[in-house]
DNA sequence: ATGAAAGCGCTAACAG
DNA sequence: CTGTTAGCGCTTTCAT
C-alpha cells in the first residue's frame, strides 16, 4: 500500500505538495502537478481514510440513520436512500446507512462521539425524537427528514402533507365524490406521535370541511387484516361511501381484498386513492391504483445537499423544505355511479 | 472533546495504561483499572474512532454492500440487515451498509482500498461478479451471500435453493398435484446469471423428474404485468395445470390477479406456493400465501460472525454454509379439484 | 509556488 | 503490572 511520502519521493516533491494537489488548498504549478498525479498513477496510490480522517478532522462519512423494522423498506425509502447517495457521492463524501434501531439512543451516541460521522441524516422522525437530543448534545449536524414537533431552529426536509392530501381530496370531490372516507395507520401510531399519520389527519378534517363534506377517519392497523377491518368500520361509519384515501401501504390490499369480497368493484362501486405510494406498489393492484407518489429520491437529494452545504460552510443556515407528492392517476379512480336514481331519495 | 491524555492525567497513570483497560490486550489491576474507568466516566471519554484505526490498522467497520435497485428492500432483505446488524454489533464492529451500484466498481475499489472497512458482506451475488474480483485484489476479507460460479475457494452463506425447492414440490405433490408449473424470473435474469433464478430452474427439473412429472418452466418479469403474463403462458403450455410455484415476489400478486380474473379460485382451483417469501409478504395476498420462508436474519447474523471470526483469528478458514427456506403452509394449497370424473379421460 | 515540521489521538513495541 | 516512546499516514501552520 503505497503512501504518501512514496508518491512524493518519487515525484520529487514534498509531502505538503502531495498532500496539496490531493486537496486543493493552495495553487500548484501545472508542472508539479502533473509530476504528482503521473506518480500517484504508477504507484496506485490511495489515501487512507483514516490518518486523513484524523489529521483533518472531518471523516467524511455522513450517516444516514435509519429504523428499519421488521416490514421492510419500501420502493419510497429506498428511493430516498438512492437519492441521497447520489448526491453524497457528488459532494465527495461517503454515505453509510446505520440501521441503528430507535431502541438504544447509547449505540448511537457512541457512533456519534467517536467522530466517525460529519453528519447525520435522521429518517422517520417522530414528533419528538430522543435521537435528535442525543445528536445535538453530540454537536453533530443533522438534517431531518419529516420534523419534530418543534423543528422552526432544525433543518428538515419533508413531505407537504397538507398539499398532498388537499390535492388527493381534490381528485375525488372532482369526480363528484361526497363519502370519502379517510384510512390512516394505527392508533396507537398515531398515539406515538408519528408526525405523517397526525398531519394527513388534521389535513384531510380541514381540507373535506373546506368542500364542505364530512371527515371521516379510521385507523387501521398496518396489515392487510387491518385493512379488512378499517373498510368493515368506514361502511359502518358511512355506509353511502362512494371513496377511500388511504395512507397505508401494508394495509391496501386488505382494503381492496375486502372491497372486492363485498362484490364491489374498484373503480365502479368505490375508487380508492393510496396516499405516499410508490408507482411499483401502485402497480402491484388489480386495477392500478392512482397514488399520490412520494418525491423519494428528492428528499434524499435534497437533505444530503443540505447537510454538505453546511459541512464544507459553517455559516449556511437551516434549510426547511416541504415537497408535495404527485398526483398520479391509475384504474383505481373515476366518478361515483349513482347508486340510487336522481331524487328518489327525497 | 476529551482524548485519552486527559484520562491518563485525572487517573494518573500513562496512557498506554488508559489504552491497555480499553483494548484489554494486557492485563491491568483492579485497581488501577477502576481509577482509569471512573476518570473516562467523569470525563464522558469516546475513543477517538479515527485515531484508533490510523494506529491499529483496524477500522472495526464491516461493510454490508447491497445493490439498491428501484423495489426496494423486501422484507427478507430487511431481516437479513438486521440480522447481520445484531451480531456485528455484538462481535464490537459497527456494520455499515453501502448501496453501492453494480454500476461502478471504481467507487468500490475506493473503498476498499482506503483502508476504511476491515472486511466486507456481499449481498445479491451473481455468478459472474467483478466484485469479488475487486475485493479480493484489494486484499478485503469478504463473505457472500450467495454463490459465485466457481466459489469453492470463497466464504460464503446461501439459501439451499436444491433443499427448498425440493421440499416445496413434495408439498404439492404430496397433496395431489401432478401438473405443476414453476414460475421464475425474467429470461433477462436468468441470462444475466442470477444464481437463485438458475439453481431454482434446475433443481424444480430434478425434483420433477424424480417424481415422474414434466417439469413446466415460465420466466416472468418483475412485475404484475409480468405474472399475468406468465399465467398466461402457464395455461398455454399445460390446460390442466392446477398448481403454481412461483420465485418472484413482484409477479405473485400479478399471478393471483390474474387466477381471479380468469374465475379461478386459489386453492380450490390452483394451489400457489411462493418461494423465498416472507411473512408479511404472504400474508398481503387473500389467501394468505403458503410460502417458503426464507431464513433471512440467520443468514445476516451467520455471514458476519464468519467475518469477524476470520477477523480476529486470521487462521480460521473459509466457512461454507446452506440454510433451506421453511415451509409455511397457509391458505393457497390444497388438494386439486378433480376437473374430470375419475376414469373419464380413459 | 514549495518545503519543513509539528501534531491529530491512539496502539504497541520496548523497557522496566 | 505499569511507564516511555516511536510511529500510524495525513493536514496544516510557519517559513521561505
Amino acid at each position: 500500500m503505497a503512501t504518501m511520502h512514496d508518491v512524493a519521493r518519487l515525484a520529487q516533491v514534498s509531502v505538503s505538495t502531495v498532500s496539496y494537489v490531493l486537496t486543493g488548498t493552495r495553487p500548484i504549478s501545472q508542472a508539479t502537478r502533473n509530476k504528482v498525479l503521473a506518480a500517484m498513477a504508477e504507484l496506485d496510490y490511495q489515501p487512507n481514510a483514516m490518518a486523513r480522517g484524523l489529521a483533518s478532522r472531518r471523516s467524511r462519512i455522513l450517516g444516514l440513520l435509519m429504523p428499519m423494522d421488521e416490514r421492510g423498506l419500501g420502493a419510497t425509502e429506498t428511493a430516498f436512500v438512492t437519492g441521497a447517495a447520489a448526491a453524497a457521492s457528488a459532494a465527495g463524501y461517503h454515505l453509510v446507512l446505520s440501521p441503528v434501531g430507535g431502541g438504544d439512543p447509547g449505540d448511537l451516541r457512541r457512533l456519534a462521539s467517536q467522530r466517525m460521522l460529519d453528519g447525520v441524516v435522521l429518517m422517520e422522525v417522530q414528533l419528538a425524537d430522543e435521537r435528535v437530543t442525543v445528536l445535538q448534545e453530540a454537536g453533530v449536524p443533522l438534517v431531518l427528514i419529516g420534523r419534530t414537533g418543534d423543528a422552526s431552529t432544525l433543518s428538515y426536509v419533508d413531505i407537504d402533507f397538507d398539499q398532498t392530501v388537499r390535492e388527493a381530496v381534490a381528485h375525488l370531490v372532482g369526480l363528484g365524490h361526497r363519502q370519502i372516507v379517510y384510512v390512516n395507520h394505527s392508533a396507537a401510531t398515531l398515539a406515538s406521535g408519528y408526525g405523517p399519520a397526525l398531519r394527513t389527519r388534521d389535513a384531510f378534517a380541514a381540507a373535506m370541511t373546506g368542500h364542505g363534506l364530512d371527515p371521516v377517519m379510521i385507523a387501521a392497523e398496518d396489515s392487510a387484516a387491518g385493512g379488512r377491518a378499517a373498510l368493515a368500520a368506514a361502511f359502518a361509519r358511512a355506509p353511502e361511501l362512494t371513496a377511500v384515501l388511504a395512507m397505508n401501504e401494508s394495509a391496501i390490499f386488505g382494503i381492496l381484498g375486502e372491497l372486492s369480497g363485498r362484490g364491489l368493484s374498484v373503480p365502479d362501486d368505490v375508487s380508492v386513492v393510496s396516499m405516499v405510494t410508490s408507482p411499483q406498489v401502485a402497480e402491484l393492484a388489480t386495477p392500478a391504483l392512482t397514488a399520490m407518489t412520494s418525491p423519494g429520491s428528492a428528499l434524499g437529494r435534497i437533505a444530503i445537499e443540505a447537510l454538505t452545504r453546511h459541512l464544507d460552510d459553517p455559516g449556511d443556515h437551516r434549510h426547511q423544505q416541504l415537497l408535495p407528492c404527485a398526483l398520479e392517476i391509475r384504474g383505481s379512480t373515476a366518478a361515483p355511479r349513482r347508486r340510487q336514481p336522481m331524487g328518489a331519495d327525497q
